[in-house]
RNA sequence: GGACCCGUAGCCUAGCCUGGAUAGGGCGCCAGCCUUCUACUCAGUCUGAGAAGAGAGCUGGAGAUCGUGGGUUCAAAUCCCAUCGGGUCCGCCA
């Protein structure tokens, strides 16, 4: 068995820093002509020259019965403009808002400086959230699929973190079945008394070997079939020596998961087993029946009809059988069981499941039957897919032995950061090469998956993710290197009391405005489940300090503009650190 | 037969939920800038070529019928309908 993680999930700290919210401001000061709007109406601009904030007029136009572009020049002209506002301007059908950047670049600054590694944490919300992931089986070794889910769960999951929810993350292990068993089977039969350590191969990946074994070895014996079959019975019944294999392979598989996990850098609260309660499952079904929402086949199987339901929103989901006429459960029956079992566990608000997308219609008919079922959670349940993902020979396939195995994926992209880092530093001990080239290629893979939406299919690209130019993890990690570079030659602690009034360089307020949106950036991802919108930001927080590092010399004699410089680059330091933790990404001091 | 997802420059991608200002990035391509090194010519300077960058950086340019057709709207990449192309699913497998 594995063991249950003894991680347990981060304490939440208290944020009480006090912003002057602008876009409060900006609405204020429209109140006072007897506008009044909601923050979300607010817009930002295209270009910076043409204000901080803008007002659209056009929803004013009908009570107002005028056009939209004189409502704007009437209200510019009218309103009062007082600090932090600098300025009202109309822009055609846009009123903008000008705030004083002296005092928005302060704001933002003290507080990055203030929150330290917080910033982006929001004050706790007491909303309880469980994110079920990868849930593998235990036949064979984790592949680039889980590693997909993998990403995603655990970024999500950092995401709900930072925006204030309380995170409960599990991992159900499907450890028995048909496919458990013909892996026992194949090494009963040829494994003789092997070990994996016997053979040095990692110990899930050794399950695995025999899994493979099977499927070859049926095509010259179609008998397995059956046989397989029958260990399942004798394995239900508690046959002490198919348990005994079964305990023994299933630890090989768990040893195996677990430092692949490490190595993701994911850790898991609660580990669920299938062989727990996959017997227990048939009673939610029996009270389906009682409550009229399963009827009974002829055979004694127990069914769900979605074709007559008064919803015909329902109808395509068709009929779905819950329970076997033997009386055994299949694979929706034990999920039935599992998400009340999350509910009575931990009475969340939110549950979120995270597979590919195939089992989209899956989902769709156990969301269905739970509400059937009348639970007032079924509403707080959420599939989070994912498309495929192909490697440049094509998509993988686990029974054609193509399939891209998530240690052998590590271990390349490790690789290939090795060869990419021996180019700038041919004098680099093991060690630190070693350990460099894990935080860069994991980085390269984390961020080359994450960027991208995760309804999308993704075509991953090795060589191209673990580039240093272009959208890739090493170009933002290698920002924060460059940062921690100038940090380090200034040499002391960069103080948040500086002169505000000399970051005036049209980059340097660029830069900081992005970074004051960070806060915001969280909150948008943990609401549409996207670690794609951070790492889109990193990029973008990574592109505007070269700009301001190319134009904005820092270590320069002018000791007041040097501080003020200095804690823009410190901030920035942060706000990559900060987001690259969200991914799950390392932000090396030098690379 | 039905359901869902995707379609944005040669390639990859953001924006779509919640309609608004020139559809934002990246790769590749073209033209430049900064720094260093190497080699060559030369008295020296200028210039040329190549390589590189712990400032792996920056600037500019070319490149888009937002799959197609219709509709709603003052306004559509975004909403609605239809259609085409790609993918996934519709199992008493998981």
């Amino acid at each position: 068995m594995a063991p249950s993680s003894s991680r347990k999930t981060a304490d939440f700290k208290v944020v009480n820093f006090k912003v002057v919210d602008f876009k409060t401001e900006v609405l204020r000061l429209l109140k006072t002509k007897n506008v009044n709007a909601d923050p979300s109406v607010l817009e930002i601009p295209p270009t910076p020259e043409m204000g901080d904030f803008a007002f659209p007029c056009f929803d004013l136009a009908k009570p107002f019965k005028k056009a939209p572009h004189l409502i704007a020049r009437d209200l510019a002209e009218q309103l009062k403009p007082s600090a932090p506002i600098e300025k009202v301007a109309a822009s055609g059908p846009y009123l903008n808002f000008f705030i004083d950047k002296t005092v928005m670049i302060q704001q933002i600054l003290q507080q990055i400086h203030q929150q330290n590694e917080d910033y982006g944490l929001h004050p706790a919300t007491q909303k309880v959230v469980v994110m079920e992931y990868p849930s593998p089986n235990t036949n064979k070794p984790l592949h680039l699929g889980h590693v997909r889910n993998i990403l995603i769960g655990s970024s999500v999951s950092h995401l709900f973190k930072q925006a204030g929810h309380k995170v409960v993350q599990v991992n159900l292990n499907n450890d028995r079945g048909i496919h458990i068993c013909k892996s026992m089977l194949a090494y009963q039969k040829w494994g003789g008394k092997e070990l994996p350590e016997d053979k040095g191969i990692k110990s899930d990946h050794f399950v695995g070997k025999y899994y493979v074994l099977f499927s070859e070895k049926l095509k010259e014996y179609p008998e397995l079939e059956q046989e397989a079959q029958q260990m399942l019975v004798q394995w239900e019944q508690g046959d002490k020596e198919v348990r005994k294999v079964w305990k023994l392979m299933n630890a090989w598989a768990y040893g195996g998961f677990e430092d692949t996990y490490e190595k993701l850098g994911v850790f898991f609260d609660k580990y669920y087993y299938e062989s727990n309660f996959y017997d227990l499952a048939k009673k939610i079904v029996e009270q389906g029946v009682k409550k009229g929402v399963f009827e009974k086949d002829p055979d004694g199987s127990l069914f769900i009809d979605f074709a007559n339901d008064p919803d015909e929103g329902l109808h395509h989901l068709g009929k779905k059988i819950v329970l076997r006429g033997d009386g055994t459960s299949i694979y929706i029956t034990q999920d039935l069981h599992l998400a009340k079992q999350k509910y009575d566990d931990y009475k969340f608000d939110q549950s979120v499941i995270v597979t590919a997308t195939e089992q989209n219609h899956h989902f769709q008919i156990l969301f269905a039957i739970l509400k059937k079922l009348g639970y007032v959670w079924a509403d707080k349940q959420h599939h989070l897919s994912y498309g495929m993902v192909y490697l440049p020979h094509g998509k993988m396939k686990s029974r054609e032995g193509t399939v891209v195995d998530a240690d052998d994926l590590i271990e390349n992209m490790q690789d290939l950061a090795k060869v990419e880092i021996r180019k700038r530093h041919p004098d680099l001990s093991e060690v630190a090469l070693q350990k460099r080239a894990h935080m860069i290629g994991l980085g390269a893979l984390k961020f080359f998956i994450l960027k991208v939406d995760h309804q999308r299919d993704i075509h991953f690209n090795p060589e191209e993710s673990i580039s240093f130019e272009g959208e890739t993890g090493p170009y933002v990690q290698y920002a924060h290197a460059r940062i921690c570079s100038i940090l380090k030659k200034y040499g002391k602690k960069p103080l948040a009391n500086v002169n505000y009034r000399l970051l005036k360089h049209e980059d340097e307020i660029d830069l900081a405005k992005l970074l004051g949106r960070f806060p915001e950036l969280v909150l948008d991802g943990a609401k549409h489940y996207k670690p794609s919108l951070i790492a889109h930001y990193l990029i973008q927080v990574a592109q505007q300090f070269s700009k301001f590092y190319t134009n904005c010399q820092v270590l320069i004699d002018d000791h007041a503009v040097q501080e003020a410089r200095i804690l823009l680059c410190y901030c920035t330091k942060l706000v990559l650190a900060n987001g690259l933790k969200l991914l799950g990404i390392e932000a090396p001091e030098e690379m």
